[in-house]
RNA sequence: GCCUGGGUAGCUCAGUCGGUAGAGCAGCGCAUUCGUAAUGCGCAGGUCAGGAGUUCGAAUCUCCUCCCAGGCUCCA
């Protein structure tokens, strides 16, 4: 007899030899019926696995983490054994759970694609399979023979093969250390994989097949490109059904799409790709954000200086951007006099220089200049998106030049700075991420870049947030803490970057006079809390669903007249409340009232005034408020205008889960 | 840059076998004067992304270019 140790810290006695599915059935026949996969001693395994004396095991079901992602990974492999049934010689590469669902990779023979039309033939296939009700059977082998027995999957006797040679560690828990482990549903289908799988196919079905991608042999651009397909997968056909209501969701907050109806930017086609034009709704949104920023970095002692567009080569190659970054910067304008001018990726540089036009003491430390910078960087055309990835940006860039003693405070108070603000835009869920030294690209000695990095590891875990390792993510001249923040539907965007940088203050031979009375190198601090101005907006616009915080809506208010011989006291409101700033607008009375309600509904505009004959006698407002069920009839002007100003100055954002 | 799929009116979309372009909304005009999410009638709107080819004839078939979407790669 054996004894095992449940969660919740009470023991089970089974008999020698019984596993996870005989320890499920002792435990209840509904267990038994939901269990997928166990958990024994922290590790992830085939209910049919042999337990041991004093095992700690944890049954997984499908409605939990670790359920969902073994049954995605199940899925997967029918999805690569639908693919080898109805493409015989495909090779198979890998096939990962991830969020939300899982992908596989493959390459049929021929060079033949996948269609669109494919997925639906393929998943039709899959049904079949999971249908069969087909065990899933884990089988061990040695390395020779894994690559006897994968001889004609290319990319598995890589992967075997490389284990074997160590040149992929990583791969090594793929198989096992030096078992190769396999799992197959019948002699159709067998695949190389650590495992664990659902007991049988007869467990899934709650799956889509979602789309096709191509997608690199191990993410190298020089390897072959694999033809991808991503599904996802889920415990029951109620969980399936709300991503897919979430997926729409997410697509209607989409900001590409709220531009447009909103009528705040575009992409004109005569521009190029990731080039936007602001339309006059979406210049009031950008000049307010710009205006709040500017004016807390006032508070914040900053600077303002401005720099050109474009400079000589030199400055680049100073700066090294021209040795590391030359092929996403725009290509240089020839000028006759054989000078190369470049449109410029960083401002960074300038600043440099501005710091340089004349001698520092270390009294002006910290030099802190800010800049709404426009850059240009040549991004591959696939990699534009929206505003999110766009050609042409604005940088709310600003570079700290400091002393090394100053550092630390500099680093804690910015730190304070960049959440308190990002937090008066309405984000306030939020986590660290530390980039450290990137392998190849970087320039610095090893205790520059050591003391950068613990300098800023210190800091970040004194502001009490998560903080997550990125290894290898920092920028070339030093590393990186970047805020990132989780939006109204929980995904996380990465926004501000503050990066320590050791480097340019030396390229560029910046130096202040210190008391000591000798010449000394500056730090510099290079940081944007938006990122860029139009991918902020993005981010703010989806994070609302459009619904912008009255204090950021580019139209405040809409009056709106009963009869047209309402209209004088429509605009006289008007009138009263732009004199306070207001930004509103009047809809004369041309049309029925509730199509002119409807069209501002539309616009998302925070207030919809209607004036009538009541409004007029008793100088009043019925205020119909965005996201409210019953408008407030009688409502006296001079309250409504004393209640919109406060919630104006406190920056408050709509209740997100109110405002639909 | 690469892979897959797209591009028809300002927007959303229909358009059969290759036979010469259609709806709703938006816009404009006229009428309507209305108390909280669509008043009625009328009008206008198109180089079917652009170019080349096949054909008696191309939105439709072929090729090239541009742009968009989803991925991969990249993101100072």
């Amino acid at each position: 007899m054996i004894d095992v140790q449940l969660p919740d810290g009470s023991t089970r006695t089974l008999d020698e030899g019984s596993s996870a599915r005989d320890l499920a059935a002792a435990i209840g026949p509904r267990l038994a019926s939901d269990a997928i996969a166990a958990q024994v001693n922290g590790e992830l395994t085939d209910l049919t696995r042999p337990l041991a004396d004093g095992d700690h095991v944890a049954i997984v079901t499908p409605a939990s983490d670790l359920g969902r992602d073994v049954l995605r990974h199940s899925t997967a492999h029918v999805l690569a054994q639908a693919v080898v049934r109805m493409w015989p010689g495909a090779h198979y590469a890998i096939g990962p759970s991830i969020r939300d669902g899982f992908y596989y990779d493959f390459d049929l023979p021929h060079g033949t694609r996948f269609s669109d039309d494919d997925l639906a033939r393929i998943e039709h296939t899959m049904r079949a399979i999971v249908a069969e009700d087909q065990p899933f059977l884990r089988s061990e082998f040695t390395i020779e023979e894994g690559l006897e027995l994968f001889k004609d999957q290319p990319f598995k006797v890589e992967i075997i093969s490389g284990v074997r040679g160590g040149a992929n560690p990583e791969d090594a828990g793929e198989i096992g250390g030096s078992v190769v482990s396999t799992y197959s549903n019948t002699p159709e289908f067998q695949d190389l994989c650590r495992g664990p799988h659902v007991p049988s196919t007869k467990r899934l079905g709650h799956f889509k097949l979602m789309r096709v991608a191509g997608a690199y042999w191990r993410g190298d651009e020089k390897r072959p490109q694999l033809q991808r397909i991503y599904g996802t997968a889920w415990e029951s056909k109620e969980a399936l059904a709300a991503h897919l209501v979430q997926l729409e969701e997410a697509e209607k907050r989409d900001h590409r799409r709220l531009g447009v109806e909103m009528d705040l930017f575009s992409f004109p086609g005569e521009l190029g790709p990731g080039l936007a034009v602001f339309h006059p709704k979406g210049g009031t949104m950008r000049r307010v954000m710009e205006e709040y920023s500017r004016a807390r970095h006032v508070e914040a002692g900053y600077d303002f200086v401005n720099s050109p567009h474009i400079t000589k080569a030199e400055l680049f190659e100073t700066s090294g951007h021209l040795d590391w970054y030359a092929e996403s910067m725009y290509p240089p304008m020839d000028l006759d006099d054989g000078q190369q001018y470049y449109l410029k990726p960083m401002n960074c540089p300038f600043h440099v220089l501005i710091f340089k036009a004349r001698q520092r003491s270390y009294r002006e430390l910290p030099l802190r200049m800010f800049e709404f910078g426009s850059v240009y960087r040549y991004e591959k055309s696939g990699a534009v998106h929206g505003l999110t990835r766009v050609r042409g940006m604005t940088q709310d860039d600003a570079h700290i030049f400091c002393t090394r003693e100053q550092m630390r405070q500099e680093l804690i108070d910015l730190l304070t700075f960049v959440l308190a603000l990002l937090r008066d835009f309405g984000l306030n869920d939020f986590y660290l991420e530390l980039s450290t030294r990137p392998e190849v690209k970087s320039v610095g000695s090893d205790e520059e870049w050591r003391e950068a990095e613990s300098t800023l590891a210190d800091v970040a875990r004194q502001a009490g947030l998560d903080l997550v390792l990125d290894e290898g993510g920092g920028a070339f001249y030093g590393p990186k803490i970047s805020v990132q923040a989780r939006d109204a539907i929980g995904r996380t965007h990465q926004l501000s970057t503050i990066q320590l940088d050791f480097q340019l203050p030396q390229r560029f031979e910046a130096s202040y006079v210190a008391g000591d009375n000798a010449r000394h190198r500056p730090i510099m601090i290079h940081r944007a809390l938006f990122g860029s101005v139009e991918r902020f907006m993005a981010i703010l616009i989806e994070h609302y669903a459009g619904n912008m915080p009255t204090w950021m809506s580019p139209e405040q208010v809409v009056v709106l007249g009963v009869r047209d011989d309402h209209d004088d006291y429509a605009n006289e409101v008007a009138a009263r409340l732009r004199r306070d700033g207001v930004r509103v607008s009047v809809e004369a009375a041309n049309e029925p009232l509730g199509s002119r309600i409807r069209r501002a509904k539309l616009e998302k505009v925070p207030y919809i005034l209607v004036v009538g004959d009541d409004d007029v006698r008793a100088h009043t407002v019925g205020v119909n408020a965005r996201g409210a069920n019953d408008p407030e009839r009688g409502v006296d002007l001079d309250e409504f205008l004393a209640r919109l100003r406060e919630e104006i100055a406190a920056h408050g954002s709509p209740e997100l889960d109110r405002a639909s």
